[in-house]
DNA sequence: TAATGTCAACGAAATTATTCGTAGGCGAAG
DNA sequence: CTTCGCCTACGAATAATTTCGTTGACATTA
């Protein structure tokens, strides 16, 4: 049983994956009640949503009780990479240096992340060709 | 004359800035043939594209010849750090961190980008606090 | 048992985005 | 002058996305 491609999350399901990213598996309600406090929306149509994301594959849904829970099937890390090479070709024009530096002025980051992103240029320059 | 703030792009529309970013300031028809060299649109289509994105001020137009020139009106600037923002919010959650790791890794960059954000990094390490 | 509350399902409406057919203007070529 | 080609404008069709009203199931409680 190979796993087909999932579909590119529209704006609305990435929002809802977002939560279900941060908080673990959860339930309708629980998503709503998050997501509430950022949009303004009714709590069918969060059902909605996760209903049509269960059907695109993007949501696993466990039935066994009444009240269903849902858990992201698009892993965080695949969505970071997917969303983070379609930045860098539509609004960076490939640029990779441009986006870090960007990155980097945009939020601070502590030392021991600047220390770890360091660490990792030396690992690019000297195996890295 | 205060310059009140554009409207996010549509996919599309971003799609049509990222020519205009690469190119510069297009006629309809030079804008649709790059265009159509990914995707598979009208000639009319992005014509109403640009007419929309000009009603937006997401383009300016000179209409002093026949053949209108368009211009991107957003700056790629700013459409950068406003999508960087969106990108780390949305599905790094915040870690700009974890999304230069994922940067660095998705693309090589070369000897001479390295050292320049090495040197921001070091710049961040000084001054930064 | 009846009233109340929570839940999933469903369908349709509303909204937003994309696509393109058609028409009229204008200039160059014949 | 007529035809042809390229241009913009416009309006409407289509598609994709988001929203939510309503219903029926089930459980808890009065």
């Amino acid at each position: 049983m190979a796993k087909r491609k999932l579909p590119k999350p529209t704006e609305g399901e990435l929002a809802i994956l977002s939560v279900l990213w941060r908080r673990g598996p959860r339930t309708v309600r629980e998503v709503y009640s998050e997501f509430n406090e950022t949009r303004e929306t009714g709590y069918t149509t969060v059902l909605k949503m996760l209903q049509i994301m269960a059907e695109k594959g993007l949501v696993t849904r466990d039935v066994t009780q009444k009240t269903h829970v849902f858990q992201a099937a698009l892993a965080q890390s695949e969505a970071q990479r997917r969303y983070l090479r379609d930045l860098l070709d539509r609004v960076f024009h490939g640029s990779a240096h441009r986006l870090v530096l960007q990155a980097l002025a945009t939020k601070k980051s502590s030392p021991a992340e600047l220390a770890e992103i360091r660490q990792l240029l030396d690992e690019m320059e000297k195996g890295g060709q």
